[in-house]
DNA sequence: ATGACAATCAGAGATTGA
């Protein structure tokens, strides 16, 4: 088995051209509210694919043309007015399936995922993990037994032994230093031990936090409230990931956060998190 | 300790988010 990560080297007649190809993950806090921030962000991000989550939309009022004209195929799996998540592709999508598998009674809708066909197929979930609050209480238990659903699902992912990641708003604050004042979020559902546990627990299962591979330091953020000027102050939190498997975190060339855009016109509370494969 | 801010649905203010 060979593989090319980054540039070729000189001589080696194994290396081949690489196909870099963009992910992103980004919770856009509403698609109607972002008809004109999403866009823009696409045209200059140039993302291959994208999962969204909180389009707050049913599949019927998604508008699809704004992303169809720009050449992505569109899949969604909305609710009314609240959760709801999508993948954005320029490559074929395939065998798209919806909800996360564990709990036939469970209507939020905060999973997708698709085999995105290319020159090396990689299945890419899309998740929106419950935030929890208040905890205790009926919604960290939820939160916590979803967590138990995603594990199970994490473990059938890498069973199948192909490239694959799971990204999107995980609600989780991973260690302290994902976070400008840890202390804040002593006793939240998205710091609270048992969250990390569940969160640590998927991650030693063998998947890659593809941020975390390539930045090391502290101070790295994807959300930023809207109350309380927490932009201006960069009072932010790092809660979107993308977890991705051994096949597929090898292919990693680089992985950003675009934190700019917070500052832009009628931003999300959340940045687009992304990472480019070498497939 | 609390609220601050934003989005949704609805058509005021409750609910949800993180």
């Amino acid at each position: 088995m060979w593989r090319a990560v980054g540039s070729a080297i000189e001589g080696d007649d194994h290396i081949r051209e690489g196909t870099a190809m963009k992910i992103a993950t980004f919770n856009i806090n509403g698609i109607k509210a972002r008809i004109s921030a999403l866009p823009a962000w696409l045209d200059t991000a140039a993302p291959d694919v994208v999962v969204l989550q909180e389009i707050k939309s049913v599949d019927e009022a998604f508008p699809r043309e704004i992303f169809e004209e720009r050449g992505y195929n569109v899949e969604t799996h909305g609710q009314k007015s609240f959760n709801g998540v999508a993948i954005l592709s320029k490559l074929p999508l395939e065998d798209v399936t919806r909800g996360l598998p564990g709990d036939p009674e469970d209507e939020q809708a905060r999973w997708i995922e698709a085999t995105v066909v290319g020159k090396t197929a990689i299945r890419i979930c899309g998740l929106y993990l419950p935030n929890g609050n208040p905890a205790p209480g009926p919604k960290f238990d939820y939160k916590l037994a979803w967590m138990d659903r995603l594990h199970q699902r994490a473990q059938d992912l890498l069973a199948d032994e192909m490239p694959a990641m799971m990204a999107g708003d995980y609600n989780v604050i991973p260690q302290d230093e994902d976070a400008k004042r840890p202390e804040a979020w002593q006793k939240d559902a998205l710091a609270m031990p048992e969250s990390r546990a569940a969160f640590r627990r998927i991650l030693n299962l063998g998947f890659t936090d593809a941020f975390r591979a390539r930045v090391q330091s502290p101070g790295h953020y994807s959300f930023w409230d809207y109350q309380a000027g927490a932009w201006n102050r960069n009072d932010g939190i790092r809660i979107d990931h993308m977890l991705l498997t051994p096949q597929a975190a090898d292919l990693i060339t680089d992985c950003g956060i675009d934190a700019e855009i917070r500052g832009h016109d009628k931003p999300s509370d959340h940045v687009p998190v992304w990472v480019e494969l070498d497939l």
